[in-house]
RNA sequence: GUGGCCAUGGUGAAACGGUUAUCACGACAGUUUGUGGUACUGUCAUUACGGGUUCAAUUCCCGUUGGCCACCCCA
């Protein structure tokens, strides 16, 4: 039924049939408006497919070495999941979230993030019974309903990492280790922020402080931070804003209002960080959007780019001591997690020309003329495949020219050319397509001979 | 959600009120049916969509859709 409401009813033109008028005029004018991607999607063509596999394989690759096993989750959760980890007064959840209700009458949502599902899953799964931390890594679609701009769409592609189950410092440091070594393998050259924004015991009291603080300089704030000063304080401190950057330089720091444990935690982490080979910064007014965050956050940028106001942060990430507990989970199962940007990472490595590698060329290509060698050609394809020959066709063409020209393109090292003539003496013609020699071979020889001249 | 710039074939560009919208690359089909990377010929756009102004609109105006940029926010 709700579908009603979109159907807005054109007035059909009642172009009535004259008697004489010829019929071409009656057939349905097609529309000529051409389907549209949906505003912020993106299609990923066959082009892009190389950078996608660099970038997903690498990620693979490290989280594996580092111990994540891999989960998927599902896109579609319960609304509510959300709405109780990330926050019901976060941007993302308050303004960007695609949701809806299914005709079953639940309220639903496409994933803005990974965290919360996955700590769903490992609250359903009783994850907390196998050996902890558990390690899991997964990557996909996430869905954001925000304007777009390059590097930013409404599906956007994410990796991601979540290390549930330690309260342990070397843990953040580890996941944070992780983030640089891969984005350095990756060619970019990047440095993380960090920084501590307390648990819940210290926070509330340093929000009073550096709300006494920027209540004191108020008159001076933009109009964005007067709001924020109510709604979030925390982010005034990474506003763009000449002035209040100038007012925020000045105001008391989180870390100097950490509680002792959480000072003790912070310490440590940076000390393992130290140890290890990661360039990093300690960052006082970083803070971060989502609001199950405690202890440890970061973020890494292009090196290139920290002197930029408000530089895109590739990866980011952070702790969630609470929110395993907050969705009805084992009691004290603290986390880390972070998360990669695949399109802005991609869009990274284009600017700094990180070469990418690009798919196989065929070994062979090939060619056939007339019926019978389409059909038994057919066959030999099979045959090269299974000998692990990479080979190339169009089976579509008929000419020769059209086959050697596309074996041409295919950059196949040998075309083999397959006629009337081969096929009644059970031989194929082997020519190389660097210097154009021929060579007429018994089919029956093929594979060894290929074999030989492909080195393999 | 706010503000600005923009939209011409598959791609990149030109024309910017006036005859059949120009060029390059590309794709496809050929150059008398068995030999590619050069050459030649042909085909490939109702100028995003809808409306308005005008004798005339790709060109001016409005709306829609989409892209980019700056915010908001985030990866």
């Amino acid at each position: 039924m709700a579908h009603k409401q979109f159907m807005k009813k054109k007035p059909v033109p009642q172009n009535s049939l004259k008697d004489n008028e010829p019929l071409k005029k009656m057939t349905p004018k097609k529309s000529s408006k051409k389907p549209q991607l949906l505003r912020g999607m993106k299609d990923i063509l066959p082009q892009e497919q190389p950078y996608w596999e660099y970038v997903q394989e690498s990620a693979q690759q490290a989280s594996r070495a580092y111990g994540y096993q891999r989960i998927e989750v599902p896109v579609l959760e319960e609304y509510q999941l959300f709405a109780r980890t990330v926050g019901e007064s976060s941007d993302i959840v308050s303004k960007e979230m695609y949701d809806f209700e299914t005709p079953g009458g639940d309220h639903v949502a496409l994933r803005p993030e990974f965290t919360a599902g996955i700590c769903r899953a490992f609250i359903e799964h009783g994850m907390k019974n196998i050996p902890q931390p558990v390690k899991l890594w997964t990557d996909g679609p996430l869905f954001r309903y925000d304007r777009p701009q390059a590097g930013r769409y409404r599906q956007l592609h994410q990796v991601d990492w979540e290390i549930i189950g330690s309260h342990q410092p070397a843990i953040d440091a580890e996941l944070i280790s992780l983030g640089s070594h891969l984005l350095g393998d990756l060619g970019l050259e990047v440095m993380a922020r960090v920084n501590s924004i307390g648990c819940r015991e210290c926070r509330p009291a340093y929000i009073a402080v550096l709300k006494e603080y920027f209540k004191t300089h108020k008159k001076n704030l933009c109009e964005d931070c007067k709001n924020r000063l109510l709604k979030n304080p925390l982010r005034v401190l990474d506003c763009k804003e000449e002035a209040c950057q100038a007012i925020a330089a000045e105001a008391p720091q989180i870390v100097d209002h950490l509680c002792e444990a959480c000072r003790e935690h912070f310490m440590k982490v940076l000390e393992y960080l130290d140890e290890g080979d990661v360039v990093y910064h300690l960052h006082p007014r970083l803070v971060r959007g989502l609001d199950y965050y405690s202890h440890t956050v970061f973020e890494f940028y292009l090196q290139k780019d920290q002197e930029e106001a408000s530089p895109a942060a590739l990866l980011g990430g952070g702790r969630y001591d609470y929110l395993i507990q907050d969705l009805g989970g084992p009691g004290e199962t603290p986390a880390v997690g972070m998360a990669m940007g695949i399109e802005r990472v991609i869009l990274a490595i284009k600017e700094a020309g990180v070469p990418v590698a690009q798919p196989p060329t065929p070994d062979v290509f090939l060619a056939q003329i007339g019926e019978t060698a389409r059909k038994r050609a057919l066959q030999l394809f099979e045959d090269l495949r299974q000998a692990e020959i990479a080979v190339a066709a169009n089976i579509s063409k008929n000419g020769l020219s059209d086959q050697l020209s596309l074996a041409n393109k295919s950059q196949a090292k040998i075309t083999l050319i397959l006629g009337q003539k081969e096929m009644i003496d059970n031989t194929i013609i082997a020519r190389d397509m660097e210097n154009g020699s021929q060579e007429t071979i018994l089919q029956t020889k093929l594979i060894d001979f290929l074999k030989k001249q492909l080195k393999k």
